[in-house]
DNA sequence: ATGGTTGAGCGTCAA
């Protein structure tokens, strides 16, 4: 039986860059792509693309302007429907769709956690109170959940949790994504079910970055970046990861995201 | 300390 890969991407407009998915597509083989930030209300997904490459299975959460995810797949899917509303927005962060595989359904979970704006403090900065309550939210569900079993967990989560996943710790302690009340958070949340897959491979004390800013006129020389998207799976699926790939040359992609896919090959 | 860039879609806001 040949494994089950599954890459997350945030692609920062799916309508822009739908021909970089055929790049995507024939750099890392995925079987299932999760995307985040499509930037495409439902009414406007472009509904021919996915089986166009080799993705016939494909559901999606989008509205106008921001936000939104979606997950192709070339297996069939059925899309979880009584996942809550985080945080009662109805704003079209994750998705949850059953994958259908010899061994028994796995549970895939695609998430786009909200950015939370430039000031780290909840009372100055609504955005930032929004992103801490929808990880405690979210840690909450999972724990509710009990022991999980066959999930996987991917998404742009948009928090940098360990020393090496930024490129200067010391330097972004005070800075959104990496300060110690959303890494702490954010490793709460993996507590209540999983373990991080892709530093099951890389040592915690490389660097290791998945998104550049735009705002960096050679993002590869001075390689200022962090690794804000994960993929986690609950403890049962250790023994089935096989390898990791954080596809570090999308970033070089014509007119790509900020962001790099990231892949996780499982013997399932 | 500041500014740097990009996308959606037309206002600036979100990132």
């Amino acid at each position: 039986m040949p494994p089950l890969r599954i890459a997350t991407w945030n692609i920062n407009s799916l309508r822009l860059r739908l021909p970089l998915l055929k790049e995507l597509a024939g750099a890392l083989d995925p079987d299932v792509i999760c995307l985040q930030e499509t930037k495409v209300p439902d009414e406007l997904f472009p509904t021919e693309a996915p089986a166009a490459l080799g993705y016939p299975f494909f559901a999606h959460r989008g509205m106008k302007g921001y936000k939104g995810v979606a997950i192709l797949s070339r297996v069939p899917i059925i899309v979880q429907q009584d996942t809550p509303d985080w945080c009662g927005r109805g704003d079209c962060r994750h998705l949850s769709v059953l994958l259908d595989r010899p061994g028994g359904t796995v549970t895939l979970h695609d998430f786009y956690v909200p950015a939370g704006g430039d000031i780290p403090d909840r009372e100055a900065n609504p955005k930032f109170g929004h992103k801490l309550d929808f990880i405690a939210q979210a840690r909450a569900w999972f724990t509710g959940q009990g022991g999980l079993a066959r999930t996987v967990l991917v998404g742009d989560l948009n928090i940098a949790p360990l020393e090496h996943d930024v490129w200067s710790h010391r330097q972004l302690l005070n800075v959104v994504s990496h300060t110690p009340v959303e890494t702490e958070g954010l490793l709460a949340w993996q507590a209540a079910g999983f373990v991080d897959a892709v530093r099951h491979f890389v040592p915690a004390d490389q660097k290791l970055f998945t998104w550049w800013s735009y705002r960096n006129r050679d993002w590869r020389a001075s390689d200022r970046g962090r690794r804000l998207d994960h993929v986690w799976v609950s403890p049962d699926l250790l023994g089935a990861l096989r390898r990791q790939v954080v596809h570090k040359d999308a970033r070089d992609w014509q007119q790509g995201s900020d962001h790099v896919p990231v892949c996780v090959e499982l013997a399932l």
